[in-house]
DNA sequence: TAGTAAATGCAACTCTGTTGCAAATCCACA
DNA sequence: TGTGGATTTGCAACAGAGTTGCATTTACTA
């Protein structure tokens, strides 16, 4: 790892450590938009926006929006966070700290379209699904206000 | 109603006396591009694009794409329809012919992205919403294939 | 049937995300 | 520790969905 990806944060530099050791135990390449964007997703409750994401690595690291895109759909695609669009149409991302399951629920605000993980819940579907369609995973979201919004 | 348009399918016939009539009892202004869009929504049991919506009318009335936009947007404005956003980032839509509840529930196709409206279903929840926030409409998703692509 | 508020069409725009390609970087192997 | 070659990155240009402003047309009220 490059000095110039360390950050002078102890609990971000911990974060790209986390990051980069994830990263590594998989056996993939360690690059600093892998680093820097795994880690500030670790450290994120929420699911961001590809904005919030350029924002928050202001001062740390400039990059490319397209190294953004294509950072962030590796790391979908290599299951280290999951993306989800809401209303708004935009795609947004969260490290998945959680071992991968089969149900995903999250929250968005009607007013300021933000976006909360549901992590604790659990729910009974009772839907019959037309012949032949075959479920793979189930997801809930919950439309309301959040409590700055309320 | 002028006599332009009017299709000559009884069957769709029908359904723009519906929509029309649907229109009118709320005492809203009929126009073609309402009355046209709606009845095409109320006989499709998908939620169906922008461009599926395009394709249909073809040859019985040309819209322009920002119109079919607006009376579409004016259509879930008054509950006529409900829109939904899905993986593709694309808005579809589709007709409340059931009385508005507070649930949806939708099938996505993760190969082909089409989308099916799951009408009866019932479902238990406990999932508990960080404090302060509100909840105002569920909508649950179930991702996998549907019989012609399983 | 005339007047007016609302709906429509057109052009130009924004915003999110993608593609092609050349330059820079990571890392396995010598 | 260098170095070759595959990967990743940045830039420019593009694509597609949806929006806005404005002039024209249309639906409906009085």
């Amino acid at each position: 790892m490059q000095l110039c990806c360390k950050s002078t944060n102890p609990f971000l530099v911990d974060l790209q450590k986390k990051a980069e050791e994830m990263i590594r135990h998989r056996g993939e390449r360690i690059t600093p938009g892998r680093i820097h964007i795994l880690a500030m997703l670790l450290s994120e409750r929420r699911a961001v926006t590809h904005h919030e994401i350029e924002e928050r690595l202001k001062g740390k690291h400039r990059f490319d929006r397209v190294t953004l895109y294509r950072v962030l759909e590796w790391l979908n695609e290599k299951g280290f966070v999951h993306r989800l669009v809401s209303a708004d149409r935009v795609w947004r991302f969260r490290a998945n700290i959680h071992e991968h399951s089969q149900q995903h629920a999250h929250f968005e605000c009607l007013r300021c379209t933000k976006v909360v993980c549901l992590n604790d819940f659990e729910t009974t579907h009772d839907f019959a699904l037309p012949a032949g369609y075959r479920s793979r995973e189930v997801e809930l979201t919950v439309k309301g206000l959040c409590a700055e919004c309320v």
